[in-house]
DNA sequence: CGTTTTTGACCAGCGC
DNA sequence: GCGCTGGTCAAAAACG
C-alpha cells in the first residue's frame, strides 16, 4: 500500500472547455514527485523533430522555473507520430513521456491539422475559466457545484432513506454533470498509484475497454475537497501510467503526507510542495530523450504556450504551482491515443476518425 | 478500531 | 428503447 519509490514524471497536460472552445485558456503543466523522486520532463520541438528538449539535471518544477527561453519551434509541423523512446533506466525508473497541453484559440491561428474545433467534447471542464486568471478559484467553484458539501450530502440521505436501492446519492436530473478541469500525467513507472503527497482513497476500480489493465479511482480525504483521480496503465505500453487529476485541491498541501520524500515544503507557498529534487546520473544522461507523442486524430486543437507564462500557470492546478515555477514558456505539443482514460479527453467523434484510418 | 481497499451493483450518458 | 460504458456507491474485507 506504500507508495513506491522513484518515479519519473512527465505529464501531459489537458485543458478543454465545452461551452466556450475558442476562449479556452491554454493549459499547461504540472508534475508531481515521489518518494526518491525525480522529475523531468521531455518535450521536444514540433513534438516531433527532437530538436529541442527540456530536461538536464533540473526537477521538473525547476524546469518551469528556468527554462522560460526553450522555444518549440515546429509545434504543429507534423503530428507524425513520434520517434521510440529509448529504453528506461534500470528498475526504479519512470521517465518523461510528454507534455500535453491544449488551446483551441491559439491553435485557430496555426496551420494544423488540428484546427477544426469539434462542436463539442467529451471532456467538459469548468466552464467558467476561459481566462487563465481565474482558473484555479474558478475550479473551486465548479468543484462546489458537483460535490455537494457532506452536510448537503446528509440531508438528501435523509430524504432517501426508503430507497431500496444501493444508489442512495441522487444525482441531479435534466442538468449535465460538469466535470473539472482535467490534467492528464503520462509516467512511465511501475507503480501504478504515483504518490504526489496527498492522501488519497480508492473508491473504484473499473475494467478499461481494450485493455487488460484496470483504471482505479481515487478521491482526496482531504474533508470537502473533491479532487479526483483515475489512474490506468496504457494498453499500448503498460509501463506507462495515465493519471489524470480532476479539481483542485482546496486545502493546503498536507503537512506529513504520505511518501512524500523529496518534496520540499516552500513556506512561500502554502498551496503546493516545492520538489527539490537531486537527479541520478542515469537520468541526466536521458535528457535526450526522444518526445513521446501520441496522435490521435487531425481534428483535435492542439496548441502550446510560446510566451504566455500567466496562462500557463493559471492552467497548472493549484497544488501543482509554486511561485517560483512560474512563466514557462512552452512546451510541446502531444495529441493521446489512448483508449482507455484518455477517450474521455478525447472527443469520441475524433476517435471514431481516428479508427477510420 | 479507524482507515483504506476491494468489489459487485447501480446510475447516467451516449450511440445505435 | 436498448445496450454499452464510465463513473460512483457502499458493504465487506483487509490492513496497520
Amino acid at each position: 500500500m506504500e507508495k513506491k519509490k522513484e518515479n519519473l514524471i512527465s505529464m501531459a497536460n489537458l485543458r478543454f472547455s465545452d461551452e466556450n472552445p475558442s476562449a479556452a485558456a491554454a493549459a499547461a503543466v504540472a508534475a508531481t514527485s515521489f518518494g526518491g523522486s525525480i522529475f523531468d520532463m521531455a518535450t521536444g520541438a514540433g513534438a516531433c523533430d527532437g530538436d529541442t528538449k527540456w530536461g538536464s539535471s533540473l526537477g521538473f518544477m525547476d524546469l518551469l522555473g528556468i527554462h522560460q527561453d526553450f522555444i518549440a519551434p515546429s509545434l504543429f509541423d507534423s503530428f507524425q507520430p513520434p520517434p521510440i523512446l529509448p529504453p528506461p533506466p534500470p528498475s526504479t525508473s519512470s521517465e518523461p513521456l510528454l507534455h500535453q497541453q491544449l488551446d483551441t484559440k491559439q491553435l485557430q491561428a496555426l496551420p494544423s491539422p488540428a484546427s477544426i474545433v469539434p462542436e463539442s467534447s467529451e471532456v467538459l471542464n469548468n466552464p467558467a475559466t476561459p481566462n487563465s486568471s481565474s482558473f484555479s478559484s474558478s475550479s473551486n467553484e465548479a468543484a462546489n457545484d458537483h460535490e455537494p458539501t457532506k452536510a448537503e450530502d446528509d440531508e438528501e440521505e435523509e430524504q432517501d432513506q426508503d430507497k431500496t436501492k444501493k444508489q442512495l446519492k441522487p444525482k441531479k436530473k435534466n442538468q449535465k454533470r460538469q466535470r473539472e478541469p482535467r490534467f492528464a500525467f503520462m509516467t512511465k513507472s511501475e507503480v501504478d498509484h504515483l504518490d504526489d503527497g496527498y492522501r488519497w482513497r480508492k473508491y473504484g476500480q473499473k475494467a478499461v475497454k481494450n485493455s487488460p489493465f484496470p483504471r482505479s479511482y481515487y478521491r482526496c480525504t482531504s474533508a470537502g475537497c473533491g479532487v479526483k483521480k483515475r489512474v490506468e496503465r496504457s494498453s499500448d505500453d503498460p509501463s506507462i501510467v495515465v493519471t489524470t487529476y480532476e479539481g483542485q485541491h482546496k486545502h493546503p498541501y498536507p503537512i506529513t503526507p504520505r511518501g512524500s520524500i523529496g518534496i520540499n515544503m516552500d513556506p512561500s507557498s502554502s498551496f503546493g510542495p516545492s520538489f527539490v529534487v537531486p537527479q541520478p546520473q542515469y537520468l541526466r544522461q536521458q535528457q535526450q530523450l526522444q518526445p513521446y507523442i501520441y496522435n490521435s486524430s487531425p481534428s483535435l486543437n492542439i496548441t502550446s504556450i510560446t510566451s504566455s507564462g500567466s496562462s500557463f500557470n493559471a492552467s497548472i492546478p493549484d497544488f501543482l504551482q509554486d511561485r517560483r515555477f512560474n512563466t514557462p514558456t512552452s512546451s510541446s505539443v502531444s495529441l493521446l491515443r489512448d483508449h482507455g482514460l484518455l477517450q474521455d479527453i478525447v472527443p469520441t467523434q475524433m476517435r471514431k476518425e481516428a479508427k477510420e484510418q
